[in-house]
DNA sequence: TGCCAGGCCCTCTTTAGGGCCTT
């Protein structure tokens, strides 16, 4: 069932067999969680049959292994199912281009697409989170010591944890520049601008909303 | 034989190089 809330999102995150589906990679692992008013509403996790063995390297990384890919449905059957799940929502990851990489080719290998915008939590906390160590998912939520129950390099445990660090991102802006009721489009737009302009980004959008009271 | 991802972003930059981040 297609869902189209303005406030609603969904945050994913994929394991695969590398970096590169131009070069052959396959997602093996999807887990998404949808998000709205900042609450975690929905999630949907699959395993998927790339088709091929995948490295020692990635069965040590994610802790997925062969045996476990041999009895998943292929990656046809989860990403249809998964299309359903996004319906018309908008998109968030961490590095989301690395995601977004994937997504469009899976679903471009079963001829279905999406429709909703893609932002990135990496891009954003690297603007807002500037005296972070690193801003690699688990150092976020480390510096920002949010809780969660489950181990980094799963795709649900990944797109749960990415989940909060939206929320903690959101309450940043809120806390930092007092606004509230962020829209998508304003995130976007930090997303997108250099770090020192950051700052003047928001305070001409605070004036600017007070302009129209 | 040697190489092998790609986008973002900073700086000792912009006619470039290298680190970060994702698996």
């Amino acid at each position: 069932m297609p869902h189209k809330l303005a406030n609603s999102l969904v945050v994913l995150d994929f394991e695969t067999t590398g970096l590169s589906p131009e070069k052959g990679d396959r997602a093996i692992e999807i887990g998404a969680v949808r998000i709205v008013d900042g609450v975690i509403t929905e999630q949907f996790q699959a395993l998927m049959n790339p088709g091929k063995h995948i490295t020692a390297f990635i069965e040590d990384y994610t802790g997925i292994t062969n045996e476990m890919l041999a009895d998943a449905k292929p990656c046809s059957e989860v990403m249809s199912d998964f299309c359903d799940f996004i319906g018309d929502d908008n998109l968030l990851a961490h590095n989301a281009s690395f995601d977004q990489k994937f997504l469009e080719h899976e679903l471009s290998l079963i001829n279905r697409h999406y429709s909703g915008e893609f932002t990135c939590s990496l891009l954003a906390s690297r603007r807002l989170f500037l005296d972070a160590p690193s801003h690699s998912l688990g150092n976020l939520v480390s510096y920002l010591e949010l809780s969660g129950d489950g181990s980094f390099h799963r795709a649900l445990f990944d797109a749960q944890m990415t989940a909060k660090l939206w929320v903690a991102i959101l309450d940043k802006v809120t806390t930092q520049y007092h606004i509230k009721n962020i829209p998508l489009s304003l995130m976007q737009q930090i997303s997108c601008t250099p770090k020192k302009q950051v700052s003047n980004l928001l305070q001409n959008y605070i004036l600017q909303q007070c302009s129209y009271i």
